[in-house]
DNA sequence: TCTATATATGAATATATGCTCATATATATT
DNA sequence: AATATATATGAGCATATATTCATATATAGA
């Protein structure tokens, strides 16, 4: 951690900035289904048929969820043919996910 | 981590109480106002008042969220005289916000 | 008990969110 | 070009959320 963050974690006002990528990015894990789809895909790189028939989603669900997701850049795709192969972009939201699991499973 | 907890994020279903549990620690991070609280608490205790004075809300709001904050364990207080004295319940949760403000700095 | 101060609460409102349905788009195959 | 498959998108709806206003409650002091 350099100087820079911690005066800025340290400082009683943070700015609009900082707040609103963080608050965004507690967004994205706060709502199960979006916490399901970043765990599976944790998992393993998925289609968008897969995620929905593995969770039982409907593929317009799934592909709404991922394009939220796709927007913060938390998860990416690769094409093959006509399908999309999603998968994590962004393994901190995975460490925050874990630590939030593994804190659930010690209340 | 022991067994049991690897077993649950390894596995491809996350069971309905840690997945609710886990969103709610999140949707409790997700809103600026309350990341603006839980990260002015985390630096000192305060009064309902001093939060709204410092963070310019209205002492409804803070109250408001100070509940919400409550109710999921995440802040206590402790009473003197009329003036109530908010602090941190929950150090996890100013570990991971903490997390989201560095991250959030090195975009 | 009356008053002042600090906080909590309920109702109302505006906005945000998540899901579903119907349909559009994109790619591959024939 | 016509068809099939995979995915994306927009509209509509129901629900959840955050804030505000007005008011209630609680404690302390005169």
């Amino acid at each position: 951690m350099d100087e820079h963050e911690k005066a800025i974690i340290e400082s009683e006002h943070l700015d609009e900035e900082t707040l609103f990528v963080a608050s965004q990015t507690f967004k994205a894990l706060s709502d199960p289904t979006r916490i399901r789809i970043l765990h599976l895909l944790s998992l393993k790189e998925s289609s968008v048929n897969e995620i929905a028939e593995k969770l039982s989603l409907l593929q317009s669900t799934v592909s709404h969820q991922l394009r939220f997701l796709k927007n913060l850049r938390l998860v990416k795709f690769r094409r093959a043919g006509t399908t999309l192969f999603y998968s994590i972009d962004d393994d901190h939201v995975i460490t925050l996910l874990n630590q939030a699991i593994h804190h659930a499973c010690h209340d």
